[in-house]
DNA sequence: CTGGCTTTGTCGCATTTGCAACGGGTTTCC
DNA sequence: GGAAACCCGTTGCAAATGCGACAAAGCCAG
């Protein structure tokens, strides 16, 4: 009785697809506009955040590695979106924050952003209570 | 007043941080016991539940590029875990199927994805359905 | 059947990715 | 005060990835 293993119910698997979907879906839009990727996006994001902030924590929170941030950063930076500039207190930190450009675009993204999350709430309807509950509670435990 | 965007909450960046950890932690098991790849697991996974399946329905279904699971499919194939053949009724398809190590393979990994997705279901306790549900609904809409 | 038009899988190529190693910087502990 | 251990960000490199182009095969109208 082996093997009664099925795909389309494997949590992981659906999550990869569903994640895969939305944010290539989402993506089009940061990417025709300004031609940033996905890494890109995440860091100047996560900067509209929190003003100035350590490659270290984006690396942490964000769920990206060392390397994929700080290349972020550095496209980031040709393109005029972000300054980099080492810490006084701690100069093996980089301090990540947006420039007035960076902001604009932030200020133009944000209301996009928001509209797409409110039709994806739309679409979740009376599911979106659990659901939403369902992915903080997997969130937390998995990492922190 | 513009900027009051959080990338926390933001559902597809949430999907995706929760997709990568839920993989990754996963992809250890197989990957240290099979050598497999992300990608060579979805293949084989996916040929466990329907026997003879083309390249194109993979690219499909699992939401992978086509040259993805092309490539995923010569490796499979060069470790002995599957077969391709190309289909007698329409020979621009390609048929990829377990051979017997193939099945002997998923006999072993089953149980452990079976294991791993009972801790998940285990740690979202009671909001397990709600979330299974709004999984189900944003999936079934994103693409079909 | 024959000449377009679509579909399927593979491959080339440029880009991205993850991992490990490295070069500075800092803390710790004697 | 200094050396060992540790932390941070960048870079090199091999592997993976996405995209477009391509050949082979099927389909379809005339």
């Amino acid at each position: 009785m082996a093997e009664p293993f099925i795909l389309d119910d494997f949590l992981p698997y659906r999550m990869s697809v569903l994640a895969g979907r939305l944010s290539r879906e989402y993506s089009r839009i940061y990417q025709e506009r300004f031609g940033l990727s996905r890494a890109e996006w995440r860091v100047v994001a996560h900067l509209s955040q929190e003003s100035a902030v350590s490659v270290r924590e984006i690396h942490a929170r964000v769920d990206m590695d060392k390397s994929k941030v700080s290349r972020a950063a550095t496209r980031l930076e040709q393109a005029g979106y972000i300054t980099k500039r080492t810490s006084i207190s701690d100069r093996r930190l980089v301090e990540l924050a947006l420039t007035g450009k960076g902001h604009e675009m932030m200020a133009e993204l944000a209301p996009l952003a928001q509209a797409f999350q409110d039709e994806l709430l739309t679409r979740l309807g009376a599911h979106a209570d659990g659901f939403l509950r369902g992915a903080d509670r997997l969130l937390e435990i998995s990492d922190g």
